[in-house]
DNA sequence: TCGCTAAGGTACGAAACGTACCCTAAGTTC
DNA sequence: GAACTTAGGGTACGTTTCGTACCTTAGCGA
């Protein structure tokens, strides 16, 4: 929570623009979705959050699910370097617990909140998904790829649907079960009961 | 579209009550979900189309996301019966081309909406989950459990996450892909890249 | 026949979206 | 350095919709 965004030294009217007003705007939305979720997510509130008014933010984003989507793009965003631990079982771990610990205390809700807001638009759902679901492939094949050169995985396995599985029920849990974290133990039977006997079941199968 | 339910041919004041009222306002609401979906499900549009008012609704539902539900409910209800096309492969893709068919058309862009407008409420979201989710998994079981007794599936594979994995996937194409109606292709895709090596791997992996 | 319950009609307050209008500060150009 | 353009600030407004309140009226049972 980074608080109120009015510069607080300056008595007079020091008025930002631009990049550094998006900025702020952007920061006081991620902090609403962060408290209040997505139906928190207030035009007003934003805006009297990052010191500023409905023009500016309306200048920028045509309604509030875009900018509610750009907020939660800056939630989500960074970590994208694949774990390399030495073992499939280590990185899918290590992968799976990442985007529960970094990602999930606000994502459960906040993204099913999200998928619905952006409703019939396209472009905001595909942005989303970008985001969430499917960013991630390359981080899944990068880690899928390596288990394939030390042998752990034949090369069939180099397969987006397939890759992503582990991903893909780790997020259904989320939609799903409406929990703001996933027990490990839910985890480690996603990848024992399921990722791994799929990934290596292709092998001898 | 059932159309308006004030009775026609009585011009006098002839008022439902109970039940007769519940199952007007009911089917008032699932149409509305189907053709305006949940964003366009208003209590003052379901009252006038079930010929009521908000009063009778609010009697009897809490708030529009029990409504909601509620008509979501009598969408998807029905359809429990498990295929039985003598092979594994033959009895998943009928189910989910079944679930492709009678479910998806609406389902995808409502159930996305109704998984945000439940909100926080945990009672809907497992009312909902039960209609869409894990209500099928006893069909899985089902299906999978002749393909034991078939030999065409390991024991091991009676596990409720490893059973329903091919229905997570379909649900993640509605949720992520926002389509309404998912091609065949994926369909095969889902079982034939995904579920059936992970189900007969089990045999031999 | 007489109440009691539930339905109908309507109006209302609150919240929130999105828009409009005018004023003013920050850059920009000459 | 002055005029001009752009964009932010403040505020008010119209609209929609939820959820509530209040009163009237019809159906049903005792």
């Amino acid at each position: 929570m980074s608080g109120e965004q009015t510069v607080p030294g300056s008595p007079g009217p020091s008025r930002r623009r631009g990049a550094v007003l998006e900025e702020a705007i952007l920061r006081a939305a991620a902090d609403e979705l962060l408290e209040s979720g997505y139906p928190g997510l207030t035009m007003d509130r934003v805006a009297k959050r990052a010191g500023t008014n409905k023009n500016a933010i309306y200048r920028r984003w045509p309604n509030r699910a875009a900018l509610g989507v750009a907020a939660y793009s800056r939630l989500v965003k960074a970590q994208t370097q694949p774990p390399d631990t030495g073992t499939l079982r280590g990185d899918v771990l290590a992968l799976l617990r990442r985007i529960n610990c970094d990602q999930a205390s606000p994502t459960g809700e906040i993204l099913r909140s999200l998928l619905a807001g952006v409703g019939d638009e396209p472009e905001l759902l595909a942005e989303l998904q970008s985001q969430v679901g499917d960013g991630g492939s390359a981080t899944w094949l990068t880690v899928l790829g390596r288990a394939v050169a030390r042998g752990e995985a034949p090369p069939k396995a180099l397969h987006p649907r397939v890759a992503t599985v582990a991903l893909t029920l780790l997020r259904n849990e989320y939609v799903t079960q409406g929990l703001s974290r996933i027990p490990d133990t839910v985890i480690t039977e996603i990848v024992d009961e399921v990722y791994l006997p799929l990934i290596r079941g292709r092998a001898t199968g």
